[in-house]
DNA sequence: AATCGACCCAACCGCCTGTTG
DNA sequence: GCAACAGGCGGTTGGGTCGAT
């Protein structure tokens, strides 16, 4: 049995929001936080369904949202995580101050793909397109060991983007957290609500020249943090 | 000035995951 | 363990804008 669909209710408003909703919304949530999205609505005086409300207030609303053009740096690290980590705009954007997954997805569908295709990158696998069917000999050991340093950092980001999520909800998240014994470094990201200063996977990758070569990855105190919960280590190829 | 097509982005939809009882 | 629910995510789309003809 699926879910009903959270707007099903008959007379709830669809489209775009006009700015006595925004207004509306903006003071509700600055008064009262936003608590509840599906009881929202209706506590603001709302004709809205909650999903819509949130939608709204994380997308567009919210205070800290950096609006306007891309700079040369942000594009860059766009792509260098897509690279990573495909589709997930969401663990994209955790890197990204200020920038919301929508807007992130709205940008490279509409700008850094195009202009990938235009450089002959396919801007799936990010390698050139003429390359992309050479890829079966001996490159298939190094592709999949990007790959599964990949698959640890985008588990990272998650880490990461949940620690935020909880520290914005939790009123004394500091505390908690350390009752749960995680590193100052980690609780220092939560606290600042500011992403990593450091991309990681990717300044390793290029610091060992992208492909090819055996590396013990020298990680920043960013990602030792989250590898003393997570027990894990990376190694070089020979080793895994 | 009118029309048309390309482009852009806010917002919706459906699915997935985590939580709760 | 299961079902219901809430929140979150990524894909898609509708409608507004803008430049070309």
């Amino acid at each position: 049995m699926g879910r009903s669909p959270c707007c099903e209710k008959v007379g709830l408003k669809k489209g775009s929001w006009t700015p006595e909703e925004d207004q509306k919304l903006m003071s509700y949530i600055e008064e009262h936080g936003h608590g509840s999205w599906r009881a929202l609505p209706a506590k603001a005086g709302l004709q809205r369904c909650g999903k819509s409300c949130r939608l709204r207030w994380t997308n567009y609303l919210r205070p800290d949202i950096k609006r306007g053009k891309f700079s040369l740096q942000e594009e860059q690290t766009i792509i260098q995580l897509h690279a990573l980590l495909g589709n997930r705009w969401s663990a994209i954007a955790t890197h990204l101050p200020k920038r919301t997954d929508n807007e992130i997805k709205n940008y490279w569908n509409t700008h850094l793909k195009k202009r990938l295709t235009k450089m002959g990158i396919d801007p799936v696998t990010h390698k050139p397109k003429s390359y992309a069917l050479g890829s079966a000999t001996g490159q298939s050991k190094d592709a999949a060991n990007l790959s599964h340093m990949a698959q640890w950092e985008s588990a990272r980001l998650e880490a990461e983007a949940r620690f935020v999520r909880e520290y914005k909800l939790s009123p004394h998240p500091f505390q908690h957290q350390c009752k749960q014994g995680l590193s100052a470094t980690a609780l220092s990201i939560t606290h600042s609500l500011a992403p990593p200063k450091t991309l990681d996977v990717v300044n390793a990758w290029q610091a060992c020249g992208h492909l090819g070569q055996p590396m013990i990855v020298q990680f920043s105190e960013t990602l030792c943090s989250t590898r003393q919960r997570m027990h894990y280590q990376l190694r070089s190829p020979a080793v895994l």
